[in-house]
DNA sequence: TTGACAAGTTAATACAATTAGTTTATAACG
DNA sequence: CGTTATAAACTAATTGTATTAACTTGTCAA
């Protein structure tokens, strides 16, 4: 009795589990296999599988926010965001069963994992300060910029881009100049569309 | 004994079942209870949950297409698209259960489920005749286009737009106007960044 | 030293998927 | 009209999982 468990060590031996079994076999079960427990025991250190599940997007947002901070540092603007956009590809085709656990819907309800996630995008405020647009267009922006990383990355994770007649780093890397590439243009643009909001 | 059970009447309980009870509380159980019938029962239509996971899936995707099909009928290019984005994330917010059900990762490998989701695609190149792009720039952009539909609607499914100091829909709006504008001046956006394809 | 509590345990319950083996309605054929 | 083959249902059993309850026992602090 009396290993020395909580609920971190729990949270790591599930996202191992979900990297090499596939995030769908990850339950308590084989959770307190692999720690060398029974499944009960996991109780005293989790609410249950729900809490287990947002655990194991929650690190993965971590992880990914890492992997983002550490492509842009140095960098800002165009430079940071394109950087930016590589890094988080990178990270989803690296680590495909954490990236689904961040996809996971309820999961997105919970606080720390909305806290996770909402550190991400703090990243992005900060390579895009410099274009010294008011907060509601960086707000815009950066939600549209993240709805362009996470829709191509998980429509190609979910096998939808395999028609060979298009490149598909090249798609990705469009899509990606094309979006940012509004943003020089951002007060035109906007004005066309409705008052500037300043 | 013999009801006029097939695996049609099946998946559109479950579908059903999906927006009454929540797409994670779908078992063949519930399903056949639905039906007034015993699990096992439903093995005679189909090989198990796996084939009515994939089976509500391209039910969702057969709705979703049309949808947008008749979102975009009359119109083309620029307008199209907007009445496209439009119904899209209007279906999603509608049917939040059964977009679940699109994203959910195994059920895309599934060939019918792909070929559903081709089907959806086939609407965007009709819309994007007029412009006259090679069919790799279409394929190009179509792909970012959908990225950018199901990226953003999945994201704010998920919760994460919730601040309140931005408005939601005219993000959207937003992002998918600086998408299209971007089509006016492909030639020269797409020759500043590499040679042009044609 | 002792006793409360935390962290394990086993045992039991409930639900879900799936398989095996059985029964029976129905339709096709003699 | 009877027979029979088959499909479609059934019951029963197995396995895997979550979760609760009731228990045991280290460990730490009074």
């Amino acid at each position: 009795m009396r290993r020395g468990l909580d609920s971190q060590k729990i949270l790591n031996a599930a996202a191992e589990l979900a990297e090499e079994k596939g995030l769908e076999n990850v339950s308590l079960l084989q959770v307190a296999e692999k720690l060398g427990v029974k499944s009960p025991s996991l109780y005293n250190h989790l609410s249950g599988l729900q809490e287990l599940s947002s655990g194991i997007a929650k690190i993965a947002l971590d992880r990914l926010e890492a992997a983002v901070r550490s492509a842009a540092v140095g960098r800002s603007k165009e430079s940071a965001l394109t950087a930016i956009a590589s890094a988080y590809r990178k990270f989803a085709k690296e680590n495909p069963e954490l990236y689904k656990a961040i996809l996971r819907f309820p999961d997105c309800r919970n606080q720390s994992v909305q806290e996770a996630g909402h550190s991400v995008v703090r990243i992005l405020y900060q390579v895009m300060e410099p274009y010294h647009f008011s907060r509601e267009e960086t707000l815009h922006f950066t939600r549209g910029f993240r709805s362009v990383l996470h829709g191509f990355v998980s429509l190609e994770a979910a096998g939808f881009f395999q028609s060979s007649e298009a490149d598909v780093d090249k798609s990705y890397e469009l899509l990606i100049l094309r979006l940012i590439a509004t943003l020089n243009s951002t007060e035109n643009a906007l004005s066309s569309i409705a008052p500037p909001v300043v």
